[in-house]
DNA sequence: TTTTCTATGTCCTGCACCGGACAGACAGCG
DNA sequence: CGCTGTCTGTCCGGTGCAGGACATAGAAAA
């Protein structure tokens, strides 16, 4: 669908031996990852595996009532549709695009062939599921204990890995929503981050100005998710263990 | 190691078609749980997989300051050594036995081998890390939005769920330790739901009276897990989607 | 320019829960 | 029997955040 020599800007495919990655290519389709898009609604069926190129797709459980609660982030390092992974085609959460971007498509049916014939493949995602189950994980103690300050830092943060550039477009609402509290608390947290020279920001435009500061105002969390990125998929993890 | 004809009280090893649990016997040895055994640390590796028959193993993420939040519970209908599923040997999490009870251990090795014979049982264990998956996914968004009581009554639950009696040790202690409360915190909660009828209990002994008016207190987190885990792996579940 | 919209800052009240402390109550043990 | 340790109920002050409201300030539209 394009062509071979077109470099994969997604850490997951970038990471296959090429022989598998070409034998992948056919099926990828690019699309666009347009601000706002569900990917996949909540409780609903999943119909592609999607590795994004650029931004960023939230993963949000629904509450009774309707609220949403983030627990899970994907950009280009990871993928979208993970339960296709697990070979199951329904997800409890919705996919939602939050920074927009592009992804490489690739279908329900069309991947689980290819995750039949690729060990690498298969190697290779479960890793990526067993690291999406520690941001999950961190995701859930985090959201017991930490305030909202550090919680904020930590979001920026990814958010900002995810972005590839020190400014993008984030407003207070839209984190409050993401973090799950109040958007005057965010305000707060966000105009004490700013006091402290870590961020800047108007009118929907922030930009990580501190990046160092910004870790140290965060929470464990971002860096326990980050090790356990690392530790698994990070550069030399492909020789495996277990 | 023990006859074949012993039935397995373990859902997930009994879900498995006969002649694939025949192979993985040899390698189960019948291990005690007993209260308190940590099965293996945080951050540290993983040498086994269990299979729970009776008792509750809960799995505890460790913030810094060593404070501890639970983030998934493991009885008789699954496994612990999640990390091993995934081909890798290393967990992020505590395993800690909260009731004890017995186990079917398999070593890692063992283990590896066994999924790579059986296609059924790595569908399976797929399907059940997906389940725990969302168990930790609820998790996150309950220790967001929802109140002592109500996670209190869905923690109960699971407990009895896993308990086999209606009655079990508990203490309010323990059970502040493991919502990442404090301990009046529970004890005001729990007092509301004596009085209303739902529980008993005297002096680290816990009674559910009304399992029903138990659930109606609880938050749907509770519903929304026991949904997930029928629609992967109640009856019915193995002829397979995806 | 003025108008309108959206984003942000700020204030209020109220509640849930924290951290800490303490007293009563029950159980096991000498 | 009393002693001791553990479990539970309750109260204190303090805080973080909710829910709600309102004022201001950029930005976009007219």
């Amino acid at each position: 669908m394009f062509s071979e020599n077109t470099p994969v800007r997604n850490s997951l495919l970038a990471a296959l031996p090429p022989e598998d990655l070409a034998r992948l290519r056919p099926s990828l389709r690019p699309v666009e990852l347009p601000f706002d898009q569900t990917l996949y609604p909540a409780d609903g069926p999943v119909d592609a595996v999607m590795f994004p190129e650029s931004g960023m797709v939230s993963l949000l459980a629904t509450l009774e009532g309707g609220e949403q609660v983030e627990v899970g982030i994907v950009g280009h390092e990871g993928l979208t549709g993970l339960p296709l992974v697990f070979g199951d085609d329904h997800s409890l959460v919705e996919a939602r695009v939050q920074m927009e971007g592009t992804a490489l498509r690739i279908g329900a049916a069309a991947f689980r062939a290819a995750m039949e014939e690729s060990a690498a493949l298969r190697g290779l995602l479960l890793r990526y599921a067993l690291f999406f189950q520690a941001q999950v994980t961190m995701t859930a103690a985090c959201n017991a204990r930490h305030p909202i300050e550090q919680r904020l830092a930590r979001w920026l943060l990814i958010a900002h890995d995810r972005a590839g550039d020190d400014e993008f477009a984030m407003t207070h609402e839209f984190l409050s929503m993401m973090l799950g509290v109040r958007r005057p608390g965010v305000s707060v947290a966000a105009n004490t981050l700013q006091k402290a020279g870590l961020i800047r920001y108007v009118r929907g435009r922030m930009a990580v100005t501190d990046r160092l500061g910004l870790e140290a105002a965060s929470c464990e969390c971002y860096h326990t998710a980050r090790r356990e990125f690392t530790r698994l998929l990070g550069p030399g993890s492909s020789r495996q263990r277990g």
